[in-house]
DNA sequence: GCGATCACTCTTGTATACAACAGTGATGGG
DNA sequence: CCCATCACTGTTGTATACAAGAGTGATCGC
């Protein structure tokens, strides 16, 4: 199989969709290419490709650094999505029973992980549902926009989201899906529409201009006297690959 | 400036744009590497960048080619066009006359353009009107991603799009400014959906699916019998920069 | 004459070596 | 005690070397 070259890159991205790797966090060529036990060329071209997609970034003889999206960046993606995803379900042009019941499945998974609590498996969830939704139009063009604009929202959530507004969201998916099965197509759009707007909405940003986040959540694990929006210490385990992030 | 680092990756597109590189055609590395006086580590990163933009495509030890979309691949990237720009316009809250003013503007250079009858400035330029169309909503990421996928289906209509049909888009885009003009946003997205199908409706397929393009290119200069839709004896000019595909 | 085999070339795939620079801590002067 | 300078270390940027495979043409057997 060709697609072993882009095995680095599923993995960044599952890393970072997991919660195992932070906005702002640093990643050194050498050390994921000791982790994957390649040489940094392709390490290197790994990265470049995930820099194209929006994941990383490179400060010239720094270091490569998962994206930490400014105030404005963060709104830009958010809006993206919205014009994209509203574009999307206007062009619907018939909806599947099949296709409907599927997305319930997954709108009831998402409704599991919030009472389980798990800060990384419900953002993801919740994103996933946007990107089920662009499969199902059967355009591999669009589904990777959408796929990868959702996966840079994600990152963001995941730091800024309060756990209130992950039940908000699932319970946003729900009413889109009434609307498409009421063949309701202006209606979907229109929540589409307030739904991602919830979903920026909802996000601190306050926290997200702070520069010193990593310091904050080392120094801060007593709470109260650093005010943190979502403690979650995470990026404490390994890379160790795990290619969960498919297509 | 950093951007020096992706001068090259501009250029590909450049020539990709100005018809100077046709779909099918190899890139070598080492030749573009003598091109541009640098190794080819600076070139294939750029053409790695590309892959991901989905304006070259690799075949493992045999070359790099400018893509030469299937039907099906083809028409995925007009409709998820159609699919964005239909969002786009949607989203659109107030029309400044302004904006209108360049964009007519624009359309009088289409008109320009093909009076002229260079295939390539025409194209360019009736893909550039979606561009800046998408510049106005002054969101960096949906321009670079319309940007892209115009890009691609710009390299498309180059090759197979007959003359008559770039004037109908031009008026189509007229059209299209008229709606917007009178705040008739439902109309405006409904008038682009349409013209995109139209110009997606105007490219010869049957041609596309011919592996012998460039052969037949150089065996029917004198047309009638071989059937061609434009000869457009392209990509004799050599590669030489001129970084003329900015943003 | 025709087809299969083989050697050769061309091109990408991958690793390694070295250059260039940012950041950091030590050192020395005031 | 404080600040500037300097050497050093770590990391990316770039080039080069070599490995591996695809394609091609010649050669050989029939």
């Amino acid at each position: 199989m060709v697609s072993e070259q882009d095995e680095i890159e599923q993995s960044v991205i599952a890393a970072v969709l997991a919660g195992r790797f932070s906005p702002g966090e640093r990643l050194v060529e050498s050390s994921l290419a000791g982790l994957y036990g390649v040489s940094r060329t392709r390490v290197r071209e790994a990265l470049m490709r995930l820099q194209t997609r929006g994941i990383v970034e490179v400060s010239a003889r720094r270091g490569w650094f998962i994206v930490r999206p400014s105030a404005e960046e963060a709104h830009a993606a958010y809006q993206a999505r919205k014009v994209i995803e509203i574009g999307l379900v206007m062009s619907i042009r018939q909806v599947l029973p099949d296709a409907i019941r599927q997305l319930r499945h997954h709108v009831e998974e998402e409704h599991a992980a919030i009472h389980d609590s798990n800060v990384n498996a419900r953002v993801c969830l919740l994103g996933d549902f946007h990107v089920h939704l662009a499969e199902l139009f059967g355009n591999p063009v669009l589904t990777k926009i959408v796929s990868d604009l959702t996966a840079r929202t994600t990152l963001i959530s995941m730091l800024y989201q309060p756990a209130a507004a992950a039940e908000e969201s699932s319970d946003d998916h729900g009413s889109i899906l009434d609307a498409l099965e009421a063949g309701d197509i202006a209606r979907a759009a229109q929540l589409m529409s307030e739904h991602i707007d919830r979903v920026e909405a909802g996000i601190d940003l306050s926290v997200m201009r702070d520069p010193l986040d990593g310091l904050r959540k080392i120094l801060a694990p007593g709470e109260g006297l650093v005010r943190s929006a979502a403690p979650q210490q995470a990026a404490q385990n390994s890379v160790h690959s795990t290619n969960r992030q498919t297509e």
